[in-house]
DNA sequence: TCATAACCGAGACGGTACGTCAAGTCTTCAA
DNA sequence: TTGAAGACTTGACGTACCGTCTCGGTTATGA
């Protein structure tokens, strides 16, 4: 059973470092404005290691924003027994990392990627939504296993309201105002308790 | 009273060829496949001809798909009365509209343009996404005016996750095309209806 | 008869600005010290309006030199009546041509175009080498015809030996520099009188 | 006292397969065509070999160039008491040597690596140029010790001659004939005996 | 009717970045 | 210490677009 054999092997303080001048360089500009000699020299590194370790600038910036998200952000639903307030707390949590300018930034950078880039990175904002969506899917099931859902609610739709909802906000900031808990209590009134009193809130089917 | 001066006058012709040979690249290829002088060659237009008219490729990538919602999609919520049927044909209207790959890659190419550009791009896709969502106000405050819809319901969040829910769709394709009529009922369930029986229908606050 | 149509015509004056920039280059480095990106940078002009004249750096550089040598180098061989001072007043005045450590430098970096590179551009040196030998043969025929040179003489051999001997001083410049006019007085007599009384002057063929 | 240390001793074989595979290299490919990767692949070897043997690519040409010369190539000048025969036999040696494209190609690189390269290679073609020049001196100066070549003549100035034809017909190859034994003797008719009956074989001074 | 002025196709222009390639150095493991 | 492998920095390669700028030439108005 052989490994790969010689040569020098690669610096792995490197991938950090370079991962960390595209953030920089992202919190400073758009994607369009990082380029990958502007990571290169950013980094000291030559473009050649660069394009040892990702195939396109795409990917380089994919990388670097799951990384910052992966130390930073959180998808981990609490299960305290309260769906709502457990759903509160996650959906303030990620305004509080979406309001962070940097933060946002950082998402703008890998929706451009994906929606810039041909098909086989198409499934970059993957490495986001479906982590959050899994996440909010075993918590949303065991509150249908608790009752505190319905049996019949749709998990998927609810799961992608709130994902939806979070997206649009880093698309479209809300003119910088310090959001309060209370933000998303409007939203899950309505997904939980239903907006409407006048449709029976269960029989339609 | 001065007015425009002499001089030969624009040719109106060519602006929409020019957005649809911009449509065409889009249908084919990401927002990064297609360059000024490749819009240019296939409108058979030089390109001082473009800058004339757009002061840059996403300007003029923007309104080339907003130009084409204006045609194709439809921004008009109906109101028949019954606002979980008026809100499933808008939302079923806008999935088949999503549904077209090339739909699809048109609003991506936006998305793309507002992303990956300077500040002053950024309110792009506020040209599609404003003009819906004052669409939705005025539907579920009417609804609210009749009754169908509670008074303190947050028709903003409302709005939103019906929007993001689109928008997640448009960046992350469901693999299963052709959709049923029936496929945002849990979503207008659970935003009309609520989705727990457990938690009092009306009475937090 | 119709013209090569439209397009904003190539400016002139960047062929000789560029040229210059080359040339300058070339006088205070080697031919591989010499980039496209230098030259553009130097010339003040993108590296696309170098490729837009140019294939490659070897033709670039042919064309600067051999555009250096139609301004100050002279290919004309006098015809005074007197073959050895005509030949002699030539010699010097490309010994004098190529002592100037500029010019060596350029011929120098036009040999190193012409061997370094692929077949086809192994005829660049002939752009210089051509027009000297063919000057040559002109003065040389015609001391056949007026008598002072024998009517057997191989006239290319001749040529060949002057100019073989001047490029071996391009490649191997003498130590002592400023040169006496006398300096070819050797060569010559060689040449034209030859060197060994012993054999005689003239019967074997 | 201490010598030349431990460890592992060089391979010997490595440096006549390194210059092979150079040569081999420069057989199918101009000067710039062969990179040491390229060597190093094709020897067998690591790159760091190469470096430890030759401080440069100019450098490992040169060598492979002139081991190539030392085996095939003949420097040296016979003395048969017949100076014309002697020297006719070198040329045609040389012009036989030349006239082979692999070794054409392989003093072509030479001079490109002298030409090409700064200062400190100057004198690689001196390694060609030089034992020649030497070897010819030899002959000459023979010839002027047994009378066979006048006392006032320029010894320096006929090997130059020689060697810048032999030069000259590397760099501007022949149209491919095969050469006859009598090439050169044009060349030799008026170095030796004058090409010219009307000036007086010996008189100028 | 004819000058003025903006328009148009074409394409050159100075730049910036792309992704690749080579030179020469450095680092690891094995012999 | 040598050697094979290959990562590393540097810097040039030749190409592609960006957005601007001429060209020659066209089409409207208004003097």
């Amino acid at each position: 059973m052989a490994g790969t054999a010689g040569g020098r092997p690669r610096d792995k303080h490197l991938d950090s470092a370079i991962l960390a001048a595209a953030r920089h360089l992202l919190a400073e500009g758009s994607y369009n404005d990082l380029s990958m000699e502007s990571v290169a020299a950013h980094a000291g590194v030559g473009k050649k290691t660069l394009y040892r370790r990702w195939s396109s600038k795409a990917s380089l910036v994919a990388e670097a924003v799951v990384d910052a998200y992966g130390r930073g952000g959180s998808f981990h639903v609490a299960n305290s027994g309260d769906l709502a307030a457990d759903l509160r707390s996650w959906l303030v949590e990620h305004a509080e990392f979406i309001d962070n300018p940097v933060n946002a930034a950082l998402i703008r950078a890998l929706i451009a990627a994906s929606a810039a880039q041909p098909i086989d990175n198409e499934d970059l904002h993957r490495q986001l939504s479906v982590p959050q969506h899994a996440g909010l899917r075993v918590r949303l099931q065991a509150a249908v296993a608790d009752s505190s859902l319905d049996a019949d609610a749709d998990i998927d739709a609810i799961a992608n309201a709130l994902i939806g909802t979070l997206l649009l906000r880093v698309l479209n900031p809300p003119p910088r105002r310090g959001h309060r808990p209370e933000e998303f209590d409007g939203l899950l009134n309505a997904l939980l308790r239903g907006s409407s009193t006048f449709i029976a809130p269960r029989s339609m089917h």
